[in-house]
DNA sequence: TTTTTTGCAAAACCTTTGCAGTTGG
DNA sequence: CCAACTGCAAAGGTTTTGCAAAAAA
């Protein structure tokens, strides 16, 4: 695999979409609310409370896990991220809105897929048909030929 | 809701396959396993280790949480049972077997709804067109229309 | 008898909560 | 200024691990 370290891909909205989203819903804009959302915004998959941490830590910004916990709990009500489990570790927290990805998760080797939105849409239209659900955030897990 | 107390529904395939399937894995066959296997045969949902431990303990036997997590991990090793999440709560144990069930959570009401595993087939299918998997033990997250 | 399994206790994780001090609007 | 937010510390809930006693084969 190569990488193309020219040109960052950049995978999601950008971050002051995403602030305005915290103003609206009534939310302080603060400087661990920044930083938990650039961590986010730079990884392209979801982050678990302890990785948010760690990339969002600097010399300067103590930040706390409490607080990362109260934020991502925040930024869920105000509709920016979204709270899913892959497997049996601890709870990840993934963007929500444009440039937003779905994730399949093998139970077997542990690996992520990460997919646009519209490439669930068949299965989508299947889970309403069969049983009634208009389905957003599916968070399928699935095991069986490696991701 | 209505219930039929002079039949019980039997859910699962008997309790001796499971045991087999135990020795079969070089596994004892001992009366903490047996009570633990009787809490799942007696559900007809997936139950967590607490719920095991509350619906497994009477006054003669002394069962430990220790002993229900290291067992179900020996039975999900024995090919007897799966451990899911459904939801943001403790983790799951389901039967796999003859019976076996399939379950579908909503994460907007917190509801689970229990399929047959051919109910899944056709997604299944999808799946495996789409993305390659050859899933089992397909454990999707919905959230729509209730349960 | 030999190995596995058990209960108990302690620890490891992950997450939440209380509180006094700080910061954003 | 005032309400919202923060770090710190402590607690809560779930799961794992170490070890000597007990039980299965």
């Amino acid at each position: 695999m190569t990488t193309s370290p020219a040109v960052p891909r950049v995978q999601f909205a950008d971050l002051d979409s995403a602030l305005a989203a915290l103003r609206a819903a009534g939310l302080r804009v603060t400087l661990a609310r920044r930083v938990i959302l650039q961590a986010l915004f730079a990884a392209d998959e979801p982050l678990s409370a302890e990785a948010i941490l760690t990339r969002a830590a600097t010399p300067e910004l103590a930040l706390d896990a409490a607080s990362v916990y109260r934020n991502l709990e925040a930024f869920e009500h105000a509709g920016v991220v979204r709270h899913v489990h892959l497997g049996h570790g601890a709870g990840l927290y993934a963007l929500i809105g444009e440039g937003e990805r779905e994730y399949l998760y093998c139970e077997r080797c542990g690996a992520t897929r990460s997919l646009a939105p519209r490439q669930l849409d068949e299965i989508r239209t299947l889970l309403r048909e069969r049983f009634g659900h208009a389905t957003h955030a599916f968070g399928g897990e699935a095991h069986g030929a490696p991701l």
